[in-house]
DNA sequence: AGCTCACATGAGACTCAATATCAATAAAGA
DNA sequence: TCTTTATTGATATTGAGTCTCATGTGAGCT
């Protein structure tokens, strides 16, 4: 099933419809790649001469991190970046550079383990978590 | 040496004055205990009928952040909460209950660890870290 | 104690990401 | 094609946090 075929088939399980603006908002984010904030996609898009407005961007981009299709990224600077969850690209977490900016992806199986722990000693079951590491090229 | 002092010392190491209003903000996050935003800070000043306002709150809790007799967390709801560091009051990270909003506090020696050991092996220094965890009661 | 002045404060303007409003538009089933 | 109802776009609004600047005050100096 190709990726536009998925994001119909979510929109109609929430009963929401597949219109063009949510397909440019997908199919965009995901040929940028990385991580990016509302603003540069609408900039991106209009850039492109697409008729897309700010509210239907922040609109789409918030059904998108709801049905999983997208991550959301919060780095601490109030401006939440998301990035394209495709196929094969598994959960991690973000190192950021305090440097440079730099994001860098990690994924640690005991990392991810240790957390479940945590959670089950304390009587919760974890549902999400946001985990960091701001560092600086040694 | 008390706490009183010991902000007092703080304030001129940095070259900033000991002033009534920064005292208070101390004592007052403190007096609460827990974790708090500005705005319930500057509220409760102001239920007192202390002569504070929301600008020196922020900027007073912007210094004690600075110089570590504070600890910032952000929970991702867009307000930023902070809590007092008291004597052996040593660094913890936070466990989110998603249905209550309570915040639980967690340290894992093995988990502080596993980061250094991250940061390390892409050439990075980790200066400091962001960890969470979104709980549920089982 | 009084003087001085650079730093701090308070009130309100301002910023900026994000959300809400609402008339006009367009999916999608009949 | 028609009709219904969600969606969109333009813009206003919100709200946390920051900035400005005239006034106030800590603290070193005499």
């Amino acid at each position: 099933m190709d990726t536009n075929t998925k994001l119909k088939q979510i929109l109609r399980n929430e009963g929401f419809r597949y219109t063009p603006q949510r397909q440019m908002v997908w199919n965009e984010l995901r040929n940028m790649g990385g991580h990016h904030d509302c603003e540069e996609i609408y900039d991106e898009l209009k850039g492109k001469g697409t008729r897309v407005s700010r509210a239907t961007v922040y609109r789409t981009i918030e059904v998108l991190a709801r049905n999983g299709l997208i991550r959301k990224l919060e780095v601490g600077d109030g401006v939440a970046r998301y990035e394209a969850k495709e196929d094969g690209n598994h959960h991690h977490d973000h190192m950021i550079c305090i440097e440079t900016g730099d994001i860098i992806e990690f994924y640690n199986e005991e990392l991810e383990r240790l957390q479940e722990e945590i959670a089950e000693k304390h009587g919760y079951e974890l549902v999400r978590h946001v985990h960091q590491l701001f560092v600086k090229k040694k």
